[in-house]
DNA sequence: CGGCGGTTTGATACCTATCAACATCGGTGG
DNA sequence: CCACCGATGTTGATAGGTATCAAACCGCCG
């Protein structure tokens, strides 16, 4: 278990979390926010590095995230890892499993992680107000848009801008979901991890790391990132939040 | 126009096309059916390289693909751009503007192209329909998981690989969508193009498409593809249609 | 203390981008 | 019919980025 977040062990907290990461994107009635509140769930905790959902299975819950981060990935034929995306606390990184059972992609705990499962009947039934389903159906969506973002910063920008993309849309994503700027925050994920997403190896996250070290913009390590400057680490990136669908980026 | 490809001149043909492509991975009853047939809209033509929609944009429409072929993009601050995705007729690559308003991706078009123009009104009352709802749901969760795989493509494959991955889908995804093995096909993209959707410069996809003639695995060249051994190439792909749910591929 | 995972550094090889030049081809106009 | 032209494809040379391998270092924990 992770010791340094504070844990969530009822259901119910939980779920407002879930409430709120809607709320970022949808408009929801008092009876839909009653329904999402109400849904029901076991709490799970996976290790670091621990696959939760493989790629081809049929799962019968979608999980949500509490505490920790996980991340979706898929590989290449060689077995190479490639990071797809990174799921925080209120996430619920295979909603879409709800539609397409047979999910493709694995999900993995980066660090320690607290998930919810909660039981696709359940988010079903949910699912028949029409005001919940569009939200699912606009998250679902906001995903795709994140990934094909990721499709740009893994394909067209080199390795330091890669790397600094990543950590700005960390930062704009917490700050979102803590409602404050978030320059120094908890990113359990070795410089392995990062090269997983960002398609390098990890040797050159390490040197492009120190290279955003010694241009003063940001400071990763030991679990741990400090944004240092973050105009310049937005410049570095080429970093634009608005493909992450939170409204104007509580940074600036 | 292209005058290659038999063109759709009435709406109402390049609606059973987009229903078609929706019964591939939904079921719908007779009634959703009529639904999606009987949507209005206005054809329109656009030249190679013609974006139609660009980023930021709010568009009232959504553009139902209906010959030709498209492409979504993005693009890195130095103007570089990163396909993200293509389009075949059939597709409706900016379904997810109904949920999300504000589009983050441009669309060009690769060649000339026909696209069918169908009022957003007009498909949220659509989507009133709940079987209709979902079947959009489901589609646009399934442009997301193909967004995944993208970024595994090229943040993990070495070119070769790439391009041969690129070619797989699209041949997969032809086929499904008319019914019969495609190993012959129209493929109006240039080698540039093939570098901008794989990240790759057009120097390097121009060497990389003379290894696989070379090898005898496909043949590229004049805006068309032929694949000359299918279980090579998605060997060299590294290639699993499983994440284009579209059942299994039609290949093989 | 010893091991272990993570980080750092260096040496080297490979892959890919870039630049420049040239070839090919279809279309256009004389 | 031929000359020309632009777009596309091809080739070679070179530079630079990144991967890979190996080794050393470090902090942490048992």
């Amino acid at each position: 278990m992770d010791k340094r977040t504070p844990l969530h062990p009822d259901p119910s907290s939980a779920l407002r979390l879930f409430l709120e990461r809607l709320l970022l994107r949808s408009t929801l009635g008092e009876s839909a926010r009653q329904t999402i509140r109400r849904l029901p769930g076991r709490i799970a905790t996976f290790q670091r590095d621990q696959d939760f959902v493989g790629p081809g299975a049929r799962p019968s819950h979608a999980h949500l995230v509490i505490s920790g981060m996980a991340a979706s990935w898929g590989q290449a034929s060689d077995g190479q890892r490639q990071i797809t995306a990174l799921h925080l606390p209120g996430d619920m990184p295979d909603l879409q499993s709800l539609v397409l059972p047979e999910v493709m992609l694995g999900l993995q705990a980066l660090a320690p992680t607290t998930v919810l499962s909660v039981p696709h009947e359940a988010l079903r039934a949910a699912a028949a107000d029409p005001e919940i389903a569009e939200a699912f159906w606009r998250d679902c969506a906001a995903d795709a848009a994140i990934a094909n973002e990721w499709v740009v910063n893994v394909g067209r920008r080199k390795a330091r801008s890669r790397i600094a993309h990543v950590v700005c849309e960390i930062a704009t994503r917490l700050s979102a979901a803590n409602g404050e700027n978030e320059f120094s925050f908890h990113l359990p994920v070795t410089q392995n991890q990062i090269g997983s997403a960002t398609g390098l190896s990890t040797v050159h996250v390490n040197r492009s790391l120190q290279e955003l070290k010694k241009g003063g913009l940001a400071l990763l390590g030991g679990a741990e990132a400090r944004v240092l400057d973050w105009k310049g680490l937005q410049d570095a990136a080429g970093f634009d939040p608005a493909y992450l669908y939170i409204g104007p980026s509580p940074h600036q």
